[in-house]
DNA sequence: GAAGATTGATGAATCAATCTTT
DNA sequence: AAAGATTGATTCATCAATCTTC
């Protein structure tokens, strides 16, 4: 992937605003924004994770199951709280489970059910992760807590919006 | 995909401050909330485009040609103003092509090189599709300009840190 | 019948290796 | 040697279908 000599999203922009009018700019380059920002981020968090055997993907789920009370979750719930298919669950407990981060047991009270619990193991390495990503700051570079939390704010219009959670002022 | 009764992101930052404290906290969230509403913004951006044939990636290629100056534009190029690897590019003029809105060509000067160059269909399409896309406000929801400016505005700042392109200010 | 989880198949994205041209 | 593009292999995520248990 090459260099760019200029904002290809305020280019792109400008050759909206000429075409359709302006009502659509705004709400365009928000969304390349947005998708531009998580490629670049992704980038970043995989790469500090990849020494520790994580994705983003599967940190997310291990931090999880390590800020449970009980240090296990059903595989449902977890889906429910990652927002993720019940098959990606499936695959992500398999990567942790292979790396030796979390097992699975059979749910006591439901035999449908599925357990994941976090190891030993998997607690030390959801502590050097975080740690990992606290030095990199998350990946946002710069960003002052101020900017960082205008962009939380935002979103969470975005996600309340959309139906993700209920509006607790609604 | 099941429904949450509480925001899943402003729970992991009570986790957070309690285990690592106060200062890694905006940055958590920032990074968590880009990567939900990029989920969330995919999901409704190619519902809306499957019935015109194209997800966003292949949208986002579709667009540059059409603004482009010939309507055709080398793959390489493409890459570059797209951000994305060699092959992905070969893959999403494939599914253009395959569709009819696309056609390649070689290039007349460099006997290397491959011109993608947008047909009358792929014209029709992008315009559809643009249209499709505006009547969703692009995913954004009841977000105000104002609102969707200032995500931009932050993300540019990220954008730029990450040596994306030149900061113009210098 | 519905919930919970898994398997096998499909689509998208990157990587390494290859081939042609410069 | 380096640039441009493609092929084949790997990874990841979702979907449809299946199996067990409620």
């Amino acid at each position: 992937v090459g260099e760019l000599s200029f904002d290809p999203i305020a280019e792109a922009g400008r050759h909206w605003r000429r075409h359709w009018g302006r009502s659509a700019v705004p709400a365009m380059m928000a969304v390349t924004s947005v998708m531009r920002a998580q490629q670049l981020l992704l980038a970043r968090l995989n790469d500090a994770l990849e020494p520790h055997g994580l994705t983003f993907a599967r940190y997310e789920a291990l931090m999880l199951l390590f800020f449970s009370r009980r240090g296990s979750l059903p595989l449902g719930k977890m889906g429910v709280r990652l927002q993720v298919h019940p098959t990606s669950v499936t695959n992500l407990i398999d990567g942790l489970e292979k790396r030796g981060y979390v097992t699975r047991s059979p749910h006591p009270n439901d035999r449908r059910a599925t357990l994941a619990t976090i190891t030993d193991a998997g607690r030390a390495t959801a502590e050097q992760a975080t740690t990992a990503l606290n030095e990199i700051r998350f990946g946002m570079g710069s960003l002052k807590a101020g900017e960082l939390d205008t962009l939380t704010g935002v979103v969470r219009r975005l996600r309340i919006d959309a139906g993700d959670f209920p509006d607790p002022d609604g």
